[in-house]
DNA sequence: ATTGAGATTGAGATTCAGTCTCAATCGAGG
DNA sequence: CCTCGATTGAGACTGAATCTCAATCTCAAT
């Protein structure tokens, strides 16, 4: 977190930009949500802590951070855009449990080296990737089996 | 084409709805373009042959296409929904250019068994997945490097 | 302390994709 | 030709995100 603040210190700085008090408190807000969050998400809980910022402030300070590598913009097939912590937390894949809503993470290197064979083979420099697989944890199928709710 | 006429009649009949002269048009526009396309696009081109339906049409036939199986809904990072051919056009995975904006499809097989091979190891079952590789063909990327729009 | 340039903010308007509502219309079967 | 459910389209609405712009803040130079 001190680290964080630190480097968004340094970005914000390099750009001639400040850190206010709003933007840290979003960054803060960021580290109490360990998971994936939504930027409605981090509104109310401001709100809750009476450290609101408007709207427009939010987004443009997730954009910032997300300039600035603390924060990596996920999209987890909701039609609307997360937030995950990107420093020390080196990139992944998502699974995301169709029935419950949470989302595993995973890497593999296999698949990366699937990625750069296909990518040389074809020509093609990648930039970045995303793979999702969307399914059903052990818990949800019985649930499922069952027409209960999780 | 006339396959995928037959299969959707056949859909809307199972379900006592009817295949009207509007979706049959989306249907028809739908095949005329070969790649991926927008809802607004078909929109605009169904409306060129004054065959226009209005867009909530357009997306109550787009989503019985896709129930039908003979459409597929994919999304290609730009933050809104776009259409392919599903029949007789199986599964695969998009590589998108940033710059000009094509798409390349791909397919393999060790990706698959990747995906299967970590889904038994958690415990996930999946039902379905999608991996979108971002980044820059030959020619853009010489394109980016003079400056110039491709 | 005062000032001014530029950064920052927030309220609210706007955009954009997509969905919903509902009255008018259509069409197949009796 | 009637009826009833299916269908349509105009336009209202939604939710996420962006934009606008006047008011405010901050820092550095006086």
């Amino acid at each position: 977190m001190a680290h964080a603040v630190q480097v968004f210190a340094e970005y914000l700085n390099s750009k001639d930009l400040r850190l206010t008090k709003e933007r840290k408190a979003v960054l803060e807000e960021v580290f109490l949500h360990s998971g994936h969050l939504e930027a409605e998400e981090l509104a109310q809980d401001l709100r809750k802590k009476r450290k609101s910022a408007s709207r427009a402030t939010i987004y443009r300070t997730l954009d910032l951070l997300v300039e600035s590598g603390i924060v990596r913009k996920v999209d987890l097939g909701h039609g609307h855009s997360h937030y995950e912590l990107e420093l020390d937390h080196p990139h992944h894949e998502h699974m995301i449990r169709l029935k419950c809503g949470k989302v595993l993470e995973f890497s593999d290197k296999a698949i990366e080296k699937d990625l750069n064979r296909l990518c040389k083979r074809s020509g093609f420099e990648p930039s970045s990737h995303r793979f999702q697989i969307f399914g059903y944890c052990d818990r949800c199928k019985k649930a499922e089996k069952q027409g209960d709710q999780v």
